[in-house]
DNA sequence: AATTATAACATGAAATTTGTGATTTTGTGA
DNA sequence: TCACAAAATCACAAATTTCATGTTATAATT
């Protein structure tokens, strides 16, 4: 066993139990104590988790559980399955919008196969990925840049996006319940926002696991979107709430590749 | 000598006599011609240049000659003694502006250290590198993305600037010659001309071999800058045309590191 | 047929990871 | 507050992995 799947079955421990033991996992994995040590700081300076005497923590609730590096490492299945079913609704020649977040990043990752593709975002991740590919225009909205949610936000994105238009934006939400979504940043919601009022079709893509959780903001009515994309129907109550308007409702099953 | 300082040397051997011959560099070199089939097999795919039986050519005119990733690997020694002499001008909770270039991604590199700063660029190269640095407040003014130049350019790019302000831009150029600066796309052209229009002090920093060339468009008038800096005097021609009008000239000189 | 290119494997050097033991820090209970 | 044990850190040595290179054998080009 090497030392990046070590790590990464540390993380995979911790997000089950919150908490881990040096020695315990030092024994688990047959190596010195000192190893652990050093994975563990390691991890810590990568806003990982919390080193505490005699072991580590991760503290939900506070920075770490939103924070998108943590994020990322998680139900990477889910992501690609819903990621599978929203590139559906694209044909090559296309403009589309991708928000921040790691769901979108995989998204982006999908879309790149869609050439010839135009892609708006302000998500680095996609960034990143789309520069080095010939077929996909990019054009990057801009911003102040956020560690946090690793993409830009702030007038300078909103301004951009105002000033384009897309056929379809993708959104993501991190809590959905009832009629509404929801995020806790504001200027994410703004960038959210302004996406869903530059594209034609508007499509929320969404953890199922998100609903029934809210946050400080509201980000959009559930009704303002064409279409919605989870892995599990929603909950009973959105969908009475929602009824038989014009919001179509798609559920991806992951494809076991 | 090392890997990468053969590399180098491959390519300075190119710009020069447009063709080598394999045999020959592996003689040069006094290694076997396999590694030298391993250089020109990587360098071909990062498109620096084309492999033809027994060596190697680069063709000038084509999209090489002015592809960012060949100049990337040129003169890096000059490029970091402007750097650093331009991030003299420089104090800590500054704003600036740093256009596209691979001199200018040195110079982001450079600024990094000097935080708390604000950085505003449509450079590619720059914004990776800022995003990972905390006291740097990066700010990308987006826009389309040009795998020609590795940056972002376009209306959104110059609406973006048109909206900010900094303390000091700093414009780099790949030609000059009398009292102008020229460089041979408008895109680009546009956005330098949007960082001065956007900023207090302007810093010019070019590269002393760049003098006596010209482009398509004209870039600025060499007297619109507070401040120009070289690795070599100025040309007699241009240095009379400035005169003593307002514009400094400072010469960086290497630091044997 | 001769030259050049590619592929596969071996080797040695450099970089990285790990372990050990000494030393310092931290927490706990008297 | 003190003493003491457990845990953390440090510094260095050992082990392991990675990487560049060379060698040889085979294939492709001219």
């Amino acid at each position: 066993m090497k030392r990046e799947e070590r790590r990464q079955e540390i993380i995979n421990l911790l997000v089950e139990s919150r908490a881990v033991e040096l020695d315990d996992i030092a024994a688990r994995f047959g190596v010195s104590r000192m190893t652990i040590h050093r994975d563990l700081d390691d991890l810590e300076r990568a806003g990982v988790l919390r080193k505490v005497r005699g072991g580590a923590t991760i503290d939900a609730g506070t920075q770490f559980e939103s924070d998108f590096r943590f994020r990322e490492l998680q139900e990477s299945d889910v992501k690609r399955a819903l990621a599978e079913t929203a590139a559906s609704l694209v044909e090559p020649g296309m403009t589309v919008m991708i928000n921040d977040g790691s769901m979108a990043s995989v998204l982006g990752d999908v879309l790149c196969q869609k050439k010839p593709i135009t892609i708006i975002t302000n998500n680095a991740a996609i960034m990143e990925r789309a520069k080095a590919i010939a077929g996909v225009t990019l054009m990057g909205t801009g911003g102040v840049y956020s560690a946090k949610f690793n993409a830009y936000f702030g007038i300078v994105t909103e301004e951009a996006l105002s000033r384009l238009r897309a056929d379809i934006a993708f959104i993501s939400a991190p809590a959905a319940s009832g009629r509404l979504a929801y995020h806790m940043d504001e200027a994410v919601v703004r960038s959210k926002q302004a996406m869903m009022a530059a594209s034609g079709q508007k499509c929320l893509v969404i953890n199922s696991r998100r609903f029934g959780h809210t946050a400080l903001h509201v980000l959009a009515d559930l009704a303002e979107f064409d279409t919605i994309i989870s892995d599990k129907p929603l909950p009973p109550d959105t969908s009475a709430e929602l009824g038989s308007g014009g919001t179509a409702v798609r559920i991806a099953k992951e494809t076991t590749t």
